[in-house]
DNA sequence: AGCTGTCATCGTATATTGACGATGAACGAT
DNA sequence: ATCGTTCATCGTCAATATACGATGACAGCT
C-alpha cells in the first residue's frame, strides 16, 4: 500500500506546472539563447562552431548558453566526429507553447 | 528628409524580435511570477493583497515580482481606492504566443 | 488632524547569471 | 605519437536577481 499524497506539492506557492514553465520561460530569457534557438529552427540542425560565428560571443559564452537551453530540454546535442551537432527539441517547444497557452 | 537606417539594430548578434521574446521569457522565469499570472488569469483581476495571501512570499517580494510583471508589460494595475487592482495584459500574452510559436 | 489599511520603494545581504581567457578532453589526420 | 580542430569545463569578475524588514506614500475614515 503505497501512500497516497494528499495535496499536491507546492514550493514557494507554485504548482509543479509553474515550475516546469518558469524553467523553459528562464532558458529562453536571453537574447543570444533566443538567437541559438532561432538559428537551430532556421538550419535543422547546426554545429556549434557555426552558431559561435554567427553570434557576437566568445566560444566559452556559447556553450554555457548551450548548455543551459540542454538542461532545459529544449535542445539535443549529438557527437558528431570532432564536431557536435546540435538540433531543437520539438516536444519541449511544444510543451513550451502549451504551457503558456494554458495560463 | 529624414535619414533612413539601413541596417537594423544588431546587439549581441540577437534581431528585435528576439529581444523582446527574451524580454517576455524572462519575466516569466520565475515560478513565483507564473503563480501570479496563473492567479491573474483565474481570477480575471485581483487585488494585491490577495495574491499575497496565496503565496509563502512577503508582500514587499510579490510587489518586487509584480514590477517585474508589469514592466514587461504582461500585467496592469489600476489604483482602486486604497488598493491596487491587477489584471492581465491579453495582448501581450498573445504576443508572448506568437514570437515562441514563430521560433 | 490623526489613524488604518494597502501597496511601493529603499536599503541590504545573499545567490545567481553572464562573460571571458585559459585549460582540458576527445577525435581525426599526419 | 604528435599535432590541429572542436567543444566543454574551470576559475574569476562584474552585474543582476531574489528576498526581506523597514520605511514612505496615499486614500479613506473618524
Amino acid at each position: 500500500m503505497t501512500p497516497v499524497r494528499i495535496t499536491p506539492p507546492r514550493t514557494s506557492g507554485a504548482r509543479a506546472t509553474d515550475t516546469e514553465l518558469a524553467l523553459l520561460a528562464k532558458a529562453l530569457g536571453h537574447p543570444a539563447r533566443v538567437a541559438i534557438m532561432r538559428l537551430l529552427m532556421a538550419r535543422g540542425e547546426c554545429v556549434c562552431g557555426a552558431i559561435v560565428d554567427e553570434l557576437p560571443l566568445a566560444q566559452a559564452t556559447v556553450s554555457q548558453h548551450l548548455k543551459v537551453l540542454k538542461e532545459a530540454g529544449l535542445v539535443q546535442g549529438e557527437i558528431d566526429g570532432p564536431r557536435v551537432c546540435y538540433c531543437v527539441n520539438p516536444a519541449t517547444v511544444r510543451r513550451l507553447n502549451d504551457l503558456i497557452g494554458g495560463l
